[in-house]
DNA sequence: CGATTTGTTGCAAACGTTTGCAATCAATTT
DNA sequence: AAATTGATTGCAAACGTTTGCAACAAATCG
């Protein structure tokens, strides 16, 4: 009679050896049959396959992952600002959070996620070196552009969302910065205004394309660019609402605004009438980042639109090529402008398309897009 | 002379066996050194833990839980209803998401991020017993409260956000809703409304507490509950905003709206508006959640506030104390109403106070917190 | 009918840590 | 001086998988 040693100790999880006794097989056997190998007979595979449902049996992942050399997961980083530690502030770095929990579940990769104070973000490389995940995706470059250069010259497979700037050593996805400051602004002119307002902080990487797309248009249309009409409005809320009410108090000689993102448009509109100022007629205003919020507030924002779900099967499809060791590349994705209510074409002539829109370069992120 | 060793394979990744090698001892004094054992010479150690972090080095992970027979990982499940395969909608969600980051990672945890469709809920179950995590955080109960019973009988670790209902097998956190919708309610009345309508979907547990201190309320100050001023708007906004206008379009007495989010608060705001009707002096709007934009839109929105760091921080507590074996518990979080523009008092004498607090049952969920 | 092939299974050695135990050596005690 | 103590260190056995290789039986071939 074998000693039965189920009993060994409280040991409480159960693992391939018990369904190999209970099967009457041995430990590989079981291995092979979960992992769907053709060099186990169907009877038995099945048999195997049908008890660990029936268990509820899922095989230790460590073990795997030290066995096989690899995890299959991907850590996403989201830089928290130390200046002001608000939690996520900006909802477009969320839903492009959720889409990629999307994406990457879609694939068979798990999603680790971290935060990481902005000064630290060297740390992340543990994460890759620790075998906790097999590459990071960094939303928001902001500032980070020289720390993240770093990290891939360390051969860390890494990829960012934002601006896609020539020369970098390391895979990038985002929109096309410049074509949609050039498109809203265009959009704007086309509405007949002329003091038209840049609100954003060009210090960061895509703001400050977005500036050039807006200049673009300025002069394209013959216009000067006023100095006077740009004002460094950050991202986040509090601080953004305290800036827009200091500019509103000194500056009144705007017929329309072009807000780096919807939050500051939304923020913007309602300053706007709270003094008495009416969207659109006495001042268009244009968003950045299609928030769904921007179809329900009132009045509707027009907005440049960036393609959440395609940026996220772009990124992941990016860190997985730079983990191959591939030459990092720059995904440009669709960058659409969406009119709504908040900017008015002043004629019905003008021969302005109702959605202008221009695709870019690259777009192979988009391939395996199941949506 | 030793052989060396190293270049046996193209074997990329640093391991315990190299720094002890050129520490010049062996992976024991290694393990112990980084892990900060006192078993180890001071001096030792210092050298190792030097030369540690200046090759960046650190541990495999996978091998030291599979060594450890725990990881350091807890899973926060998102669940994706099917019928809208909308991705989060809801900022308050996702801005729990980052909160719950931030208290996981400050704490040492690693947070695995899934989102899972509403009708494989059980699937999460796979994340504890392959290992992969120790516990699992549910955002979201709504109409799953069967599947989360089934899993916290079958002793998987669950911590969920939701209404907390006496009685239940698992570690809930939330707000006060019934406290919320009376707060809210007893506010409106307070300035002077009597036609105050109810939007949400009753269905959900969160939403059906609400209802009840709504009902509260009303029949406290002598009202009448009226069927006709209820209605079932959903969260996600596409449909929150086609049910409204549907709504709109077939009543109009009302004076004021108590609306079970502020996307929903927000998104009447605005249909009301392009209705000619005023807010608040025609209507007034008191949303919930307090989300961060409800002080930026204009008019600013009154609103239940839900404490969320508070929040993260009890559901991190919670599930530890389920992975311990502890018995459930029901953390009720202080709830609180937000005064702003778009609800106004009727005369200046009522003595209800500017904001209008009252902290419920338990709280040692938030004695972590470092903010 | 012996030899070869094919299909199915088990054995045992990794994978990179942690940790109980034993070994070593210097310092202290008797 | 022998014996005891204490501080450091190394050895080797886990942890739960995967997988190359060998073993075996049944089927096919010459």
């Amino acid at each position: 009679m074998a000693v039965m040693r189920s009993e060994k100790r409280p040991n409480t999880r159960m693992q391939m050896i018990d369904i190999a006794r209970m099967a009457g097989v041995s430990v590989s056997t079981v291995s092979r049959a979960l992992a769907g190998s053709d060099l186990v007979n169907d009877a038995t595979r099945k048999k195997i396959v049908d008890l660990a449902k029936s268990l509820r049996f899922s095989a230790n992942v460590g073990a795997q992952n030290l066995r096989r050399g690899q995890s299959q997961t991907i850590a996403v980083v989201l830089p928290k600002s130390n200046a002001d530690q608000q939690p996520v502030s900006d909802p477009f770095f969320i839903s492009l959070l959720g889409e990629l929990a999307d994406a990457l579940t879609s694939r068979g990769y798990d999603m680790l996620l971290t935060r990481v104070n902005e000064d630290h973000i060297d740390d992340v490389e543990g994460l890759v070196v620790s075998g906790r995940a097999l590459g990071i995706v960094v939303i928001g470059q902001w500032l980070h552009h020289y720390v993240l250069t770093g990290l891939a010259a360390r051969g860390v497979p890494i990829a960012v969302w934002g601006a896609t700037l020539p020369g970098s050593n390391y895979f990038t996805v985002g929109g096309d910065n410049r074509l949609g400051g050039k498109l809203a602004t265009e959009h704007l002119i086309a509405c007949g205004r002329r003091r038209i307002m840049f609100l954003g902080d060009t210090r960061l990487p895509e703001v400050a394309l977005r500036f050039e797309g807006y200049r673009d248009a300025l002069i394209g249309a013959g216009y000067l660019v006023n100095p006077g009409l740009t004002a460094a409005v950050p991202f986040e809320g509090k601080a953004a609402r305290r800036s827009l009410e200091d500019l509103f108090d000194h500056t009144a000689d705007f017929d329309a605004l072009f807000a780096c993102s919807d939050l500051i448009a939304m923020t913007a509109n309602g300053l706007l009438n709270a003094r008495g100022l009416r969207v659109p007629d006495d001042v268009c205003v244009v968003g950045y980042d299609d928030l769904s919020l921007a179809s329900q507030v009132h009045p509707t924002l027009t907005s440049v639109r960036q393609p959440l779900a395609a940026a996220a099967q772009a990124l992941v499809d990016a860190v997985l090529a730079a983990r191959e060791g591939k030459a990092p590349a720059l995904v440009v994705l669709e960058t659409t402008l969406i009119q709504r209510e908040s900017s008015q074409l002043a004629a019905s002539g003008v021969n302005k398309p109702k959605v202008a829109a221009r695709s870019a370069k690259s777009a192979k992120g988009t391939k395996g897009a199941k949506r």
